[in-house]
Order: C-alpha cells, then sequence, then structure tokens
RNA sequence: GGCGCAUUCGUCUAGUGGCCCAGGACGCCGCCCUCUCAAGGCGGAGAUCACGGGUUCAAAUCCCGUAUGCGCCA
C-alpha cells in the first residue's frame, strides 16, 4: 500500500513555525517514498476560527513550495478536504450514532455547570479529573435530560488496563486506561471533537503515516480505542518533536516572530527556512548542514527524526539565508531583490544596473530586507557625508583635502573608467602623495558612498560611473570645510 | 496536581557497548587574505555526555531511581 500523509491544520492563527516544519516532514516523507501528501483543513472548532487564517496557511505551505496532491485548492478523490464541509454531509454524525447504536458510545446530557462541580470535587479530593459516566446509566441521562435536553455524545473507554500506542520516534508508549475518561465524540452543536473528525478523516482519507507534533501524543490513546470501536485500521504514528523560544518553552509570539509568512516578508528565501526547518528535528549525519532540497528528498527518513525538542535558533537561519543568497545567480538575486528595493526605495530600479551591482554586494547580503538600506547609495543622487568620517584613521584633515583633491583629478583623467584602470592610478596617486593606500582609499571610500564600510571601492566606483564620483568627490571636499 | 515525553558544547546536532577524556555546524574569539565591510582559509575557547546507582572486562550508548524541562488534561 503506497503512502498517505496529510498535514491537518487548524485556521486558527497564523502559520506557526513548528506547524509548518510538521507540514515539511510530512511532505518530505511523502515524496521520499513517492506517497500522497494531503492537506486537510480542521475547521471544526468554530469559536476559535480565524478569518484569512486558512489563506495564511496555504500560503506558507506554497512558499516553502510544500505542494499537495490533494486538499483545498486543488481538490482530490477523497474530498472535501475541509472539516466543515465534511460536517455538512453528515460523516461525523454517522459515526457518532453508529457508536452509539453499538453501544460503544453514549448520549450525556450532563449541564456544564455539573462537570464543572464535578471537576473541582475530584480535584479537592485529589482525584484525577474526568467524567464520572453518570449519563452512562439510562435512568440519569434521563434525569438530567430534563434539565438539559441537548446531549454531547461521549465515547466509552475502557475502565481498565494498559493502553499501548506505537510510536515510530518513541516506541512504545503506555497509558492507564482507569486515568483517561469518556471524551466527547460530537459537540451539543453537533460539531465533532478534534478526536472524532480526526480519527474518522484519517480513516476515510486512508492516511498510512499520521505525523503530528508531539502535543498529541497524550491523546493517542483515545484515538487507538476510537479505531477500534469503529473497526479501523490504526494508521502508524510520528510524533514530532516540538520547536521551542531561547526560553525552552513552546515557541510563541513572546518570543519574536512566529509566523512563516513573517520570515517571508523578513526577506528570507524559501530554500533557507526550507533546509533550516528540516534540520530541526532531524538530520542526516555528522557533517551535512546545507543541503538542497533534491537531496533531502532523497535522503529523508522516518528513523531519523529525533524525539527531543529543538530551539529555534534564529541566529542559524540567519546563516542558511546567507548562503543561499550566496547561491543565487545574478539574475535570480535580482529578481528577488527587486521589489525590495523598490518598496524601500520608494523609486523604479533599473535592472541593468542591479544586475551590475549584485556581483558587489551579494556575499555581504543576509536578507532580502537588508538591500535597499545596504544599497542605498547606489542609487541616491548625492548620499549623505559625515566630515567626521572623511577624515580616517592616521590622517588629518589636511592629508584628507589633498587626498580627495588628487583622487579628482585622477578621476578626471582616469581612461578607461574600469576598475583595472583605477585600481594602479590610484594607487600610483597615494604614492604621489606619501599616504597610505588605506588613508587615501578610506577617504575616497566615505566621499563615494558615504560610509566606511561598502564592497570593494574600485568596483563600485566602476559600477557608479565617472560622473556621479566626480560629483561626490567634489561634495566631499565641500563637507570638509574650509 | 495527575499522566506522558525528553535530557550530549550557549544553540542545532553526530554518536545505537570498545574507533569518543566525545565529531560537525551556528554564534563567539584570534590569525591569514585585504583599500573598509563581507565572503573565504586556518586556529582557539566552549560538553565532568543532567545527577545517583547498577549491568559489563568495557557505557554518552543497556537497566533502575532522582532531578529538571517541556507537553497534555484540568
Amino acid at each position: 500500500m503506497s503512502v498517505r500523509v496529510r498535514y491537518a491544520p487548524s485556521p486558527t492563527g497564523e502559520p506557526h513555525v513548528g506547524n509548518i516544519r510538521s507540514a515539511l516532514f510530512n511532505w518530505l516523507y511523502a515524496r521520499s517514498v513517492g506517497g500522497t501528501f494531503i492537506v486537510r483543513i480542521e475547521d471544526t472548532d468554530q469559536a476559535r476560527l480565524v478569518p484569512g487564517a486558512e489563506d495564511a496557511i496555504l500560503d506558507a505551505l506554497e512558499w516553502l513550495g510544500l505542494d499537495w496532491d490533494e486538499g483545498p485548492r486543488k481538490g482530490g478523490p477523497f474530498g472535501p478536504y475541509v472539516q466543515s464541509e465534511r460536517q455538512a454531509l453528515g460523516i461525523y454524525g454517522e459515526h457518532a450514532d453508529r457508536l452509539v447504536a453499538e453501544g460503544k458510545a453514549y448520549l450525556c446530557y450532563c449541564t456544564p455547570a455539573r462537570l464543572d462541580a464535578m471537576r473541582k470535587a475530584q480535584q479537592a479530593a485529589g482525584r484525577s479529573p474526568g467524567y464520572d459516566r453518570r449519563c452512562l446509566d439510562p435512568a440519569e441521562a434521563e434525569r438530567a435530560q430534563a434539565e438539559n435536553p441537548v446531549p454531547v455524545v461521549r465515547f466509552k473507554m475502557p475502565v481498565e488496563g494498559t493502553i499501548v500506542v506505537h510510536d515510530l520516534v518513541r516506541g512504545d508508549v503506555s497509558f492507564e486506561a482507569s486515568l483517561l475518561d469518556d471524551f466527547v465524540l460530537l459537540k451539543s452543536d453537533g460539531f465533532p471533537t478534534y478526536h472524532l473528525a480526526n480519527v474518522v478523516d484519517d480513516h476515510l482519507m486512508e492516511i498510512t503515516h499520521v505525523m503530528r507534533a508531539e502535543e498529541w501524543l497524550p491523546s493517542a490513546p483515545r484515538h487507538l480505542e476510537l479505531y477500534k470501536a469503529l473497526g479501523y485500521e490504526m494508521p502508524h504514528l510520528v510524533h514530532l518533536p516540538m520547536i521551542l523560544g531561547p526560553d525552552r518553552s513552546k515557541l510563541s509570539k513572546r518570543h519574536g516572530a512566529t509566523s512563516a509568512l513573517h520570515y517571508r516578508d523578513d526577506g528570507y528565501l524559501p530554500d533557507a527556512m526550507f533546509n533550516f526547518l528540516a534540520l530541526l528535528g532531524w538530520s542526516l549525519d555528522d557533517s551535512t548542514d546545507v543541503i538542497s532540497r533534491e537531496e533531502l528528498v532523497a535522503r529523508f527518513s522516518i528513523e531519523r527524526i529525533l524525539a527531543s525538542p529543538a530551539v529555534f535558533n534564529a541566529e542559524k537561519l540567519d546563516w542558511f539565508n546567507g548562503v543561499y543568497i550566496r547561491q543565487l545567480g545574478v539574475e535570480e538575486l535580482a529578481d528577488a531583490m527587486l521589489p525590495w528595493l523598490e518598496a524601500g526605495l520608494g523609486a523604479t530600479i533599473d535592472r541593468d544596473y542591479l544586475l551590475r551591482i549584485i556581483p558587489l554586494e551579494r556575499e555581504r547580503l543576509r536578507k532580502l530586507s537588508d538591500a535597499p538600506e545596504m544599497l542605498s547609495f547606489f542609487f541616491e543622487e548625492q548620499p549623505a557625508v559625515d566630515p567626521e568620517k572623511l577624515v580616517g584613521k592616521g590622517m588629518d584633515r589636511e592629508a584628507t583635502r589633498g587626498a580627495l583633491e588628487g583622487a579628482l583629478t585622477v578621476a578626471e583623467g582616469a581612461e578607461p573608467w574600469t576598475a583595472n584602470a583605477l585600481e594602479p592610478a590610484y594607487r600610483a596617486l597615494a604614492e604621489k602623495l606619501g599616504l597610505k593606500t588605506g588613508g587615501l582609499f578610506g577617504a575616497m571610500r566615505v566621499a563615494v558612498t558615504g560610509r566606511t564600510a561598502a564592497p570593494p571601492l574600485f568596483d563600485t566606483m566602476a559600477v557608479l560611473g565617472r560622473e556621479r564620483c566626480l560629483a561626490r568627490l567634489r561634495h566631499a571636499l565641500g563637507a570638509l570645510g574650509g
């Protein structure tokens, strides 16, 4: 039987990176074994729905290149792929009814108030909280019905014994049945709980491997019993390690950005994010960090998924992003950068000009969002020049003035205007003026770019062009003052 | 509180009984390259393998307990 895995997000908020990492592992597994990757929207918790969340999640998947074979925006033979639509078809109700008819589930009329009081009493008595099965007794149920006519459906869990679930990452995990109470299958509004919808849909969609976050491990024994009661075969379970914040608690907003789309909007490359996320909870060997998508697909395996949680290391992500930016060709980087530049600089960028700049800045960029600030002096008519910066180490005002005047003269006569021709001309000038090259070049750098850190001077001047360099040199001389 | 999972450099990780007084990567520090900044190269600091007991000729690796963290339920 071929592998079918699913990513089943709830549209209750942003596409959390931990969540997206789960999607990534599912996708990798499916692609690595030639299986099917399915997306299913679990929107049965009507109260927690957030408008736009579903699109945001799907956008995040598309951004990372996690294409799905069946699901929303796509369809497929096991649809619909949105649980509220399946609910409307009566799928979950039928299953609940069947379990009730078979005596494996029952109607419960207890009011929230009673349930609440029951829990408090249990806690006061030092017992673990759980439904006391009052409505399992028909006479009691009838009495309760008078008070609260709208029931929920509860699943009858075994009351004793040990429930052992097998997880492909953690091995056998045991739970005491006596500690697990009769959970709700169908809520009073007729919507299924996560447990029911999940089990029913995974079965109907012929899911073979359930790969989800570790936080679901505690509900696995309930699912196991549900599968048994329904007479369905249990899929393999793979609980993925959590992604933590720097303080080692579950990664959340207070740790900073948690939305995958935030990273897209902050100038990260999808390939970098993909690589980084793949290595959170999984590794290939003792030395692989940068690894292509193709290689990942070829080498991914469930066996190498870790059981222990991983801290989201933003600095390492930055490094990955730099690596991937450097791997990009000039044309590709131009395409990726253009929107950022135009938005950040508020100007239309000449692509051919950009193409000449990119080789100079590519290895300095860490994020696309850094581009406007980093490249601004290439596009400004005249960058601001701080006279203080003009006078570098080992230089004084007079030496700087002489340097800039000499630089101007050389620039006027330099032929041709290329980095290769400029460099020897300026080295000769430094010698003539009795200056260290660093002193001369430093002053020129500030004059030409307005900053002390920039790409190699002569390459920069070549790209900028003679006229702009002359103007900037003159402007710097003016800024230096008398 | 109950239950569950986890525990190797600050972080991501390698390690499945001897190759490990623990390897790689990010970050940090230094040197080299060099017109600055990067990138790159080289080197360094950084882990009593959570702790305590076992098992074994031999344990980061197996077993038990404890602690801590996290998750779930409430």
